[in-house]
DNA sequence: ATCTTTGCAAACTTTTTGCACCAAT
DNA sequence: ATTGGTGCAAAAAGTTTGCAAAGAT
């Protein structure tokens, strides 16, 4: 657990540095945006993140949070998606994945990019067209709840 | 076309049986909002709804579409999903197919749900996940574009 | 010193709601 | 005559923007 968060430190040190090879700035905002996306493993709201970060900073406004994560998409580093319920959450572009959203118990559970695989290639052989692979949010029941 | 033109009619004065049966009322709001939605085959969002319904009676409120459709879901006569740019759209419930939305034209391509039977299954076998199919958009390029 | 980023307030988009009036049964 | 539906205005919820002050280089 002690080198989960080192390694959480050293991945936002990491994304820290991509974004000053950028051109922008090392500012605690975005520090404290990007600490909350790495810990948090997976996809979060933009409005959890706020409240996650207003904990440490209360005087961080949500715009910065909007603004920061913006930022963060230009430079390809984080990825914004949208459920099939319609709700945003922002991830991190390396940890691609779908979601399992039981419509029972509101469990989440993720599932690698190799699912669509298949239909990928139907989609090219049958229609010639070439899917972008976005992380789903697919809804059902899950195992416990069937 | 003239007989296309009718089945639409036919379609949409089933709906309004349907209406009625679930214990609302005739009104002409509800039979414009039905009527563009049959005829436009597939999704519209509710702005643009609201729009065509405007040009045949301009004083028709938005949100008097928006409760129309609440009450055409509550009926199950229409479905809302959202896409995977997070913007809403709704279709008539046994209209059910994914959208392939090309990232460069814009054009929108629809293909059955069929096209998921083999992630439905392997969901069902690998996660013991019980996928409800809701329609997709999924984005890329399409043929002409690539 | 310069140019970027932030906080604040305000605007915007999409959807929902309260209420008095109107319409369908 | 009732009860439900509509228009209007206003409110939410989520996201974006203009601007002057604060901060990073």
């Amino acid at each position: 657990m002690a080198n989960v968060k080192q390694s959480h430190q050293s991945q936002v040190d990491e994304i820290m540095r991509q974004l000053v090879a950028g051109g922008r700035r090392r500012t605690m905002s975005r520090q404290a945006v990007i600490k909350v996306i790495v810990d948090c493993h997976g996809h979060i709201s933009a409005d959890d993140i706020a409240t996650r970060v207003q904990k440490d900073f209360p005087s961080m406004d949500v715009s910065t949070v909007y603004r920061t994560l913006e930022t963060l998409r230009e430079l390809d580093i984080v990825d914004r998606v949208y459920f099939a319920d319609g709700s945003a959450v922002y991830h991190l572009r390396d940890h691609q994945h779908h979601h399992l959203c039981c419509e029972r118990c509101g469990s989440v559970q993720e599932l690698p990019v190799s699912l669509m695989a298949r239909v990928e290639k139907d989609l090219l052989d049958d229609f010639g067209f070439e899917l972008h692979q976005r992380p789903l949010g697919l809804f059902g029941l899950c195992k416990a709840c069937r």
